[in-house]
DNA sequence: CATGGCTGACTGAGCGCTCACTCCGGGTTG
DNA sequence: CAACCCGGAGTGAGCGCTCAGTCAGCCATG
């Protein structure tokens, strides 16, 4: 019609299958979902999924490279926030938390059934992780040296803030008491003191 | 002969089934796990797993109840080891940390498979996290009280300081470049840092 | 009438668990 | 003390069922 805004009968099918893979696979893992699940919930018959997808792996693949990539994106805009380590681990922490936390779904499929992946795609996905990794690393180890964090290794630290982050995947629910985005705010603050930012 | 203290044949093969099984579903998850996976590990036929367990599901629920049960023990240890709630934490969080550590594939087990549990094991399992969870709350509650620990919500502190020791149990590999020990007293200064813990 | 999304019916493989059976150590009996 | 029996650990074979994936054809659209 328009433009090519108007999503086709056929992509609005291929993406209900992938909402409801993604949900099937947080609520039972991916070992625990049966392709039935999945196309039920879709509204379409079981065949249908082999329509618009090589295999139920292949639904897990592509939800867990969104999600990397998504986070990959987070922390790179997050370190352009500001010349400041303290605000730039401040936003990426933030928004690293309050998007756990919001798509907590989506987060333990991709922290929790990597192993679930077929080897090339477990490799691909493996080095999208390194690149998150390295990306905190590297901001908390540019505030050492600007003297801003106190701290000798950055590498724990970064361990300890993305576990913070992750770990929402298994215990956030949508009626905690602090919203995704409060909670970020407050994990922020716990990030600033576990790298012992300075005041000034 | 001298005492029980011979394990008879029979409790030697139901010990190595669950060893087995730790390991096998530690790897590959519940679901992803074959019984024939735990008996060929086990060196036994496949029938010998059920003269010894009702279910695959109840190996999961033995393996999940002994280590709640070993995490409560230590919680509530830690806070009897000292007066100073600053000791007490320090405890706590060293012990749980190099736990997790060492035993990283029986905690992937504990904190990632609850939800392959039988409804009523569920339930079993769920009231032991609970009182794991009040142990922490309540340690630094006090220390809230007594001004060890300058922070307004307890519950905010705890759920991170949780999730530094869970989410252990997604990366730690037995050839991470700390010792479970190190990495305990790492995360225990992190910890008090958490916790906003005062000098004196 | 050609294309392609979509389906009902189907299949081969593999899974948890069972069953009829064997083997063996130790107590009982004449 | 030999002969017998019994209980329980352990097994080989396989049953009943489930599941991921296939395929021939239907039907709406352009």
């Amino acid at each position: 019609m328009t433009a090519g805004a108007e999503p086709s009968r056929t992509e609005a099918t291929r993406h209900r299958l992938l909402e409801a893979a993604t949900q099937a696979f947080a609520e039972r893992g991916f070992h625990g979902t049966k392709t039935r699940d999945i196309t039920n919930a879709a509204g379409t018959s079981s065949a249908a999924l082999y329509v618009h997808h090589k295999s139920k792996e292949e639904l897990l693949f592509l939800i867990s490279k969104a999600g990397h990539e998504t986070t990959l994106a987070m922390m790179q805009q997050g370190r352009q926030a500001s010349d400041d380590p303290r605000e730039q681990l401040r936003t990426v922490v933030k928004d690293f938390v309050a998007d756990h936390a919001r798509n907590h779904g989506r987060a333990r499929i991709v922290n929790y059934e990597m192993a679930a992946l077929d080897p090339e795609h477990f490799d691909e996905i493996t080095s999208l992780r390194h690149r998150i990794d390295v990306e905190l690393i590297d901001l908390i180890a540019s505030g050492i040296k600007a003297k801003a964090f106190d701290i000798p290794d950055p590498r724990i630290a970064a361990s300890a803030i993305l576990s913070l982050g992750i770990d929402l995947a298994r215990w956030f629910t949508d009626d905690f008491r602090l919203a995704p985005d409060e909670l970020g705010e407050e994990y922020a603050e716990l990030a600033l003191r576990i790298v012992r930012a300075r005041a000034d």
